[in-house]
DNA sequence: CATTAATATTAAGTAATTGTTAACAAATGC
DNA sequence: GCATTTGTTAACAATTACTTAATATTAATG
């Protein structure tokens, strides 16, 4: 896991975040909470927390017009919103799911199975952010768990330090990348390989994927050019 | 904010132009408008918008035809562009994405949500390219990362010592640099060379990117003019 | 307008960097 | 343990960038 995953907790009764603030904070959680819909959009763009426990019904602003505020604020993209309702009416469900809700708890909230819930959104969000991995071009995929590039639909298998190298350059199409700048970040800071070393991978490189992918900068370093 | 942002709005509904126009000119940004893709490109190559706002459908030209225009216009290479669409209809969220654009909002378009999401996106272009060391001058932009400069949608690459004197040039136009700042600032204050090194390497600039944009102060030094 | 000093131009030489190949070592997989 | 793949090196070739030198041109000054 990356880091402590951060939630907000929204509730406009004092015992019921107190209640959860103990109960996520014991779990591990960076916890924070607001006690309206205001408030909980001024925190949440300061905070940023993986996840947001929105109660429904608040005074002010209620839980979905806060939820489709929060769904636009653009730094929240990754942000995942759980709704807590006294009621189980049908209609909250449907109106909730519709302002973008992720998932859905009928107070009286079950700590356990709050917390089941909250453990598998939070997996869920960063097994997802590890396919970030992932980097799209024009016409080439590369996939970083797989060490697999795909071009026109054909599978390209890279060695290791090769795909490594392939994807530091790729990482940032146009860039260059100095030959210390490679020599860092692919062999490590310890490592000291020969001068040609970096030259041999990029020859085998031109020869996989294809000449015109990688441009010699001269007296600077290579860059990968789509 | 170094200057002004520019946005481009390209729409075939006159009404929409009129409303977009209004407030983002109310914002504080420069608008320019095209009610078609083709004149979305004619005007983007001159206008070099930091964001366009492009509606997908469109007549002759659509919005996602014309985004993979402007995606290969080097000149545009830090546009960014917003999708507009009356239909939210993830056939469309697709191949907007796949066209390169970088963000998608559905019609009826609320002004204020709209502008939230400009500001953000121009707030990181301008984050980014600072740290990127772009010079952008009238004609002429300049990519440190990339050692590459672009004038007239045209690459041009230089080698290493003309792109740092080209630099270090256009860092200040206008800026007469003696030659002994051009030395040792290009050079380093050990290296010594001749004194008609410099001359030769102005000359090569001149060839490459044009006489007029290098100006000779005898006695003093060289200045780079837009 | 002649003189002089500074700059421009060109081509050729020199230095520096990168490319290539093959051989060998090291790691990996069966 | 053997075969195969991957990583590294060394030697040399090829390429490119940089500098210089020789000569021409320009601009400033009295």
């Amino acid at each position: 896991m990356p880091k402590i995953p951060k939630i907000l907790v929204v509730d406009d009764d004092p015992d019921i975040v107190e209640i959860l603030r103990y109960n996520l904070s014991l779990a591990g959680y960076e916890v924070k909470s607001a006690s309206n819909g205001k408030e909980c959009l001024k925190k949440a763009k300061l905070f940023i927390p993986e996840l947001i426990l929105l109660d429904v019904m608040m005074p002010e602003m209620d839980g979905i017009e806060a939820c489709s505020l929060l769904k636009e604020i653009p730094s929240l993209i990754n942000t995942r919103i759980i709704f807590l309702s006294a009621r189980n009416e049908d209609y909250t469900q449907l109106s909730a799911f519709d302002a973008g809700a992720d998932d859905y708890i009928s107070k009286p909230v079950k700590p356990k199975i709050l917390l089941k819930k909250i453990a598998s959104i939070i997996k869920r969000i960063y097994s997802e952010s590890e396919d970030d991995h992932i980097i799209k071009l024009n016409e080439i995929t590369i996939n970083r768990n797989k060490f697999v590039i795909i071009k026109e639909n054909i599978e390209i298998n890279l060695p290791k330090k090769e795909f490594e190298l392939f994807f530091l350059l790729a990482s940032k199409p146009g860039n260059v990348f100095t030959r210390d700048q490679i020599m860092s970040k692919v062999w490590g800071s310890e490592v000291i390989v020969g001068d040609r070393t970096i030259d041999v991978h990029i020859r085998k490189l031109r020869e996989k994927i294809g000449d015109l992918y990688f441009k010699t900068v001269k007296g600077v370093g290579y860059k990968f050019v789509q």
